[in-house]
DNA sequence: ATCTTATTTTATAATCATTCTAAATTTAGA
DNA sequence: TCTAAATTTAGAATGATTATAAAATAAGAT
């Protein structure tokens, strides 16, 4: 769980300027939990900055992945990339059905690291582990649905 | 690593008809270590079939993957979506540099599985596991580099 | 074999997330 | 306030993927 200052701190340290557009999406990534992409930044954004761009939002996120202080989840349901500020050792697990992501922690997913490098000998940069499934909620639907096919 | 008949039977189990364009595919797919895009395949088996349509390889990978006998790779490296035929729990280690994705067999892996569904509750559908770093032969490449720079 | 019908492939157009570009705006420092 | 560099913006361009409709292929009946 990272805060705010851990991304704009890195922005800052990259010798990058804070830009309120900068520091809100900073704000907005770190107190979602909803593994937001870009365009729902956007959409989010736009009443507080009514000449938001995309391309801001976009460069932003490209600048915080490169510094390593957010991750990207690709192919997560939807065919859109979700951004992460979460980038301690844990499980993105996405539910194929209604598209949401919860973040599980993992006791085996923090040895990985020194489990990988031992048999590879790579240089670990950085990781992303993402699983799919239904979540409880939407194995209810999907039976009440068989149910009802049933009769 | 899952042999030919493991992809080929799943499409037939499926009710879908055994044309020669999937089953190259479905040949390509588990033959190759390379995890290759669409486009691999399409140009890698357009000399065999000059007609062959990219839609016919995109349709033929859905469904393999809606089948759950092909994984899916984004965000590798490139901008490109991988294919992996190897779809028991390991780990996939992508070089930033080369861009090469190799199979790495997981103690830690192979018990997320039980792990995230007593934590979470889901009905588990898929998993990919996708590290980043640097393989030996590149970090070799960029240590001699910082030395010629220091030159 | 030939016909009939459903499946599959193909070619091409359409979509849409993302990236690029150049102009306008903002900022930091003199 | 002035100047130069950084940043944002709007809109065009890119390119992987998806959708569509017509042509080709295969299975089963006659």
């Amino acid at each position: 769980m990272s805060n705010i200052t851990t991304l704009t701190s890195a922005l800052q340290q990259a010798g990058m300027r804070l830009t309120p557009q900068r520091t809100s999406i900073c704000e907005l990534l770190v107190e979602s939990d909803e593994h937001p992409t870009a365009a729902m930044i956007y959409e989010t954004l736009k009443p507080r900055f009514a000449s938001l761009s995309l391309a801001t939002v976009y460069n932003t996120l490209d600048t915080l992945v490169g510094l390593g202080v957010v991750n990207v989840l690709g192919h997560a349901g939807d065919d859109k990339v979700h951004y992460d500020a979460d980038t301690e050792p844990h499980v993105n697990l996405a539910c194929l059905s209604c598209s949401k992501i919860v973040d599980i922690p993992s006791e085996h997913v923090t040895h990985l690291d020194a489990e990988i490098t031992a048999a590879s000998g790579y240089k670990l940069l950085g990781a992303r582990v993402l699983y799919y499934g239904l979540c409880p909620a939407c194995q209810k639907k999907q039976a009440r649905q068989a149910a009802m096919k049933r009769n």
